[in-house]
DNA sequence: CTTACTACAGTTTTT
DNA sequence: CTGTAGTAAG
């Protein structure tokens, strides 16, 4: 297929700031994809010198395989496409002298941040997981917006603020003296040492000449403030987003850095891609309509040249038993009907927690189905035990991933031991881990527990030398003798549970071992990288084998952003939920409004909204009313079918 | 040190 | 209503 006009218009115009503003089905990753071959072969540049930056490993990943089917392979083997996180990392890998980071530092996820904040935390909050979870956010909050800890604490006006700042400074410390990094960081230190360090920031402008960013929308404010120090004066990038697709505002995107773009940098080029190639004519133009109550900084509209299309049906439901209910006898029938497959189907929702009503009615009728849902494979227990042991074999300096399997399996380390130890390791500031190994601890205390552990250490001293040179020995020792299978069978609720368990168990021990002998990828790598890897990345994406069967697609319309699908149902269309409740309490109407839009613009051919009259919340019936979107809609366009009693 | 009970909170979640 | 996390008793 021949590019449209604005298309081209987009891929060949390199020579300053260029903005895409690219709406729903427009075509984006075949525009990211033309320009960066068009760079290379048109254009003369250097594979090396050009970078693509994503949000999702998953974008990525798709641009890369893209990218490869278009160009020579060995043409772009240097091509630098990663995300955000991973360019970050690669920075910081590079330049930890400068960052004053020891080179072998880890990688926190979400959890272990929320642990360390939890436990460094306790005598100011006592263990309460809200106010915990607020502190985790506002430190994010005030790394995405390049704060200090000093700053923080000029910035606060409360008592709670106050304190939540010196708890970020004490974080702070924490992170490093340990050596460790959270994902913020990942953004934060490289923007705070390009901004300062006119020598690094000479060299990887020079390293990178044409920068490419996607899903620009989402960008928080040290994103944006990387993009402007890597593309420097020069300013020779492209950046690819829809204001309208913004929905991760309570992440810290910021749509604001569309104007920000215009301002900064004058000569800015906006090219909009507005021919969508994958609604019909209806469904686009429900979507404007819906989303022209919103304000826009940059005025668009989708056009399509597709047929009219059939109308949009909405049904309405007693209750959601009942909407489920319908919703999938309309499915059977008009897959009956119309010959499909049941993957053409896509049920999408505001909260993971309304699958399950749906999930029940689909086992009921024995109908294939896949609910996606973001419980990530690594943050399952199983999954996060294996990983603390394989992550001390490569850092046992990592307190975290040592107290999380210092017992399991239950070797009676009690808390008391515990205790004690992390108390002996405060007093000669070494790491628990150390400090197991120090003999003056067990000169000090001695009890069942200290020997305990003393056998521990001993044993786990000698995987992780064995890991230095034979890590996939030590990795098979290690599962081998501390009988984790065993384990996992006597504490399993059930035995299906446990027999799923050693299967997750499996397939990331199989991963592993491939990565470490560079099966199935280019080239074998260190037990280091296998953990960076799965701290940043996402393991499961080896698994497509999932993705080819035939199965209705559960998911929320968050996951659901950058897919299509030939017929869509957008379910729990109703006031509270979409938009929800807080969303309204807070007066933050418009996102919820885009994420209808984005909804709305996954369908291909049919869509079909649904609602209830009443809904269980908590165990109780509530009220509810129609959203306020389904209004919004040109009623002409809709069918709402009756409510049978 | 382990097990069992109670209290409580409950959107979205690219990395 | 459900799942989880923290505590109190075995």
């Amino acid at each position: 297929m021949k590019l449209n006009c604005n298309q081209k218009q987009a891929v060949e115009f390199v020579t300053g700031p260029c903005l895409i503003l690219a709406g729903a089905g427009s075509g984006k990753t075949r525009v990211i994809i033309e320009k960066i071959s068009y760079l290379i072969n048109q254009r003369g540049y250097l594979p090396q010198h050009i970078a693509a930056i994503t949000f999702t490993n998953k974008a990525a990943r798709e641009i890369k395989e893209r990218v490869m089917q278009t160009t020579q392979q060995k043409k772009i083997s240097r091509l630098i496409i990663s995300t955000f996180h991973a360019l970050g990392l690669e920075f910081i890998k590079q330049e930890y002298e400068s960052l004053k980071i020891k080179p072998h530092f880890s990688l926190l996820n979400t959890y272990d941040q929320f642990f360390i904040l939890k436990k460094i935390t306790t005598k100011y909050f006592k263990n309460n997981n809200v106010l915990v979870k607020n502190l985790t956010s506002m430190i994010s909050h005030w790394k995405n917006n390049l704060v200090n800890p000093i700053q923080a604490m000029q910035l606060s006006q409360s008592q709670r603020d106050k304190l939540f700042a010196h708890c970020y400074d004490l974080y702070n410390k924490h992170t490093q003296t340990f050596n460790i990094l959270d994902f913020d960081d990942l953004i934060l230190l490289p923007t705070l040492l390009l901004d300062k360090n006119k020598t690094i920031q000479k060299k990887w402008q020079d390293y990178i000449r044409y920068l490419l960013v996607d899903e620009y929308q989402d960008t928080n404010i040290s994103q944006y403030k990387l993009i402007k120090l890597l593309v420097g004066t020069r300013a020779h990038f492209t950046v690819v987003g829809d204001d309208d697709q913004s929905i991760y505002s309570w992440r810290g995107a910021q749509p604001q850095n569309l104007v920000l773009l215009k301002n900064d940098f004058p000569s800015l080029k906006v090219i909009k891609l507005e021919e969508n190639y994958r609604s019909s004519k209806r469904i686009l133009k429900v979507a404007n309509i819906l989303i022209s109550n919103n304000s826009h900084m940059f005025k668009k509209k989708l056009f399509s040249t597709l047929e009219y299309g059939e109308v949009l049906k909405v049904i309405t439901a007693i209750d959601e038993d009942q909407e489920s209910e319908r919703v999938i006898q309309e499915l059977i029938t008009h897959r009956l009907i119309k010959k499909t497959s049941y993957s053409d189907y896509a049920i999408l929702y505001r909260g993971n927690y309304q699958s399950k009503a749906f999930e029940k009615v689909l086992v009921k009728y024995k109908i294939p189905y896949k609910i996606t849902n973001n419980i990530s494979f690594f943050l399952r227990s199983e999954i996060r035990n294996l990983l603390a042991y394989i992550r001390i074999l490569t850092n046992p300096d990592d307190d975290i991933s040592f107290l999380r399997i210092i017992n399991i399996p239950k070797r009676a380390i009690g808390l008391t031991t515990i205790k004690k130890l992390d108390m002996f390791s405060k007093n000669i500031n070494k790491s628990l881990y150390h400090t197991s190994l120090d003999l003056k601890l067990y000169q000090h205390f001695n009890s069942k527990g200290m020997r305990s552990l003393q056998n521990f250490i001993y044993w786990l001293s000698n995987i992780v030398k064995l890991a230095k040179h034979k890590p996939i020995l030590a990795i098979r020792t290690l599962i081998q003798e501390i009988q984790y299978e065993k384990w996992i069978v006597k504490t399993a609720i059930n035995t299906n549970i446990a027999t799923m368990q050693i299967n997750n168990i499996n397939i990331l021990l199989n991963w592993i071992i491939d990565m470490l002998l560079g099966n199935k990828v280019d080239q074998a790598i260190t037990l280091d990288q296998v953990v960076e890897r799965i701290t940043l990345h996402n393991v499961v994406e080896n698994s497509k084998s999932t993705e080819e069967q035939d199965q209705v697609q559960l998911m929320t319309l968050h996951a659901s952003k950058g897919l299509e699908f030939p017929h869509v149902f957008l379910v729990g269309m109703e006031e509270g939920l979409l938009p929800h409740q807080n969303s309204i309490n807070n007066n933050n109407i418009d996102e919820e409004r885009r994420l209808a839009y984005v909804g709305i613009t996954r369908a291909k051919k049919t869509l079909i909204f649904s609602l209830c009259q009443q809904r269980r919340q908590y165990g109780q019936f509530i009220e509810s009313e129609p959203s306020r979107f389904l209004l919004e809609l040109p009623q002409d366009d809709l069918i709402w079918k009756a409510l049978i009693h």
